[in-house]
DNA sequence: ACCTGAACACCGTTCAAGT
DNA sequence: ACCTGAACACCGTTCAAGT
């Protein structure tokens, strides 16, 4: 990539991390550009759909959550190792309002930037669920899919303003509902 | 209401049932207006915002959810009552795409078009939960709003095309949380 | 190679002008 | 009273023209 190219690839990205704190996932691409003094095909060049800007900001918060995933594995037992990491994922995915739905489309979306991260991230759940149902600690009818859909569910729950106050609280309940007491 | 207007308001409700169908909560008002045949501006001064067209549209399936609660209450025993009145819930609630995260802003919202009706919901379901507390058969940590979140965390998997399918699956995992076995 | 911005086809919302 | 559609300020996306 050549120095200037580079130069707006990077400053795109940290306008987008502005611009989509502020609007969510649906932010104006435009807007985007606007501040970055840039002109707006250099965004499509750079980032070809919304799906590719938003894995390029989201990558290293998914490669932390994957990796948090197996260390949580090795130092923690089963049950707290899954607890803790549902919560890790539920407070990453409330980062960026809107992005939970972009993941869950992206899931079974082969064509999608985010495609290979969700998967991933589902892997390192499964893992982690299929340990502790191993030990005991979570219920057995549930599998990798249904976890990443329930953390997609208290995800979208925590981004309405109506509903954020009870997040916390509804993630246990939810938790309740995996894990055995 | 003049003969015409009333046939154009009419009208438009209908066309809007199609069009919200096909296109979600966030379906193009200029395309409702274009198919019914009708200045936009009618379609404005029958509907002042978005909220009032779907308060319109679900008007009559809110009622029913509501009569509904009353009849399981007469005619069932708490747990049964509340868990078959919940399914109710997110069914109706996932006939139009995206109407849940509407419902969820209008609570909070007095000003919004469908504020007493997710408010009247609300209120009966709480007072299935309640009963079924009463009874020892609901869990006495969540309350009418917690219900409500529920709910509309299900209802928005059931709209995610890549959960839809696990959709029955996950409201048992969640109902379980709720209702004690 | 890379960047720019006009062009196109869409929105939601308002409001002057018509009947 | 009610209806119409142009007008305005926004989008996303593409692509010819420039450097």
């Amino acid at each position: 990539m050549r120095a200037d190219a580079r130069k707006n690839y990077d400053h795109l990205l940290d306008v987008a991390r502005v611009v989509v704190a502020e609007q969510g996932a649906d932010a104006s691409l435009r807007d985007v550009a606007r501040r970055a003094g840039v002109g707006l095909g250099t965004l499509y060049r750079h980032f070809p759909t919304r799906e590719a800007l938003l894995e390029a900001l989201l990558r290293t918060s998914f490669d932390e959550l994957t990796s948090q995933a197996s260390a949580l594995e090795a130092a923690s037992p089963p049950r707290e190792a899954l607890r803790s990491w549902l919560r890790d994922c539920v407070a990453f995915t409330t980062a960026y309002r809107g992005v939970t739905e972009l993941m869950v489309a992206a899931i079974e979306d082969p064509g999608s930037a985010l495609h290979s991260s969700c998967v991933a991230l589902r892997a390192a759940g499964t893992r982690l669920l299929v340990r502790a149902q191993a030990d005991g600690t979570a219920r057995t009818e549930l599998d990798g899919t249904d976890l990443f859909a329930l953390v997609a569910a208290l995800a979208w729950l925590s981004d309405q303003p109506a509903l954020a106050p009870r997040a916390d609280h509804l993630f246990d309940v939810v938790a309740r509902a995996v894990l055995t007491s």
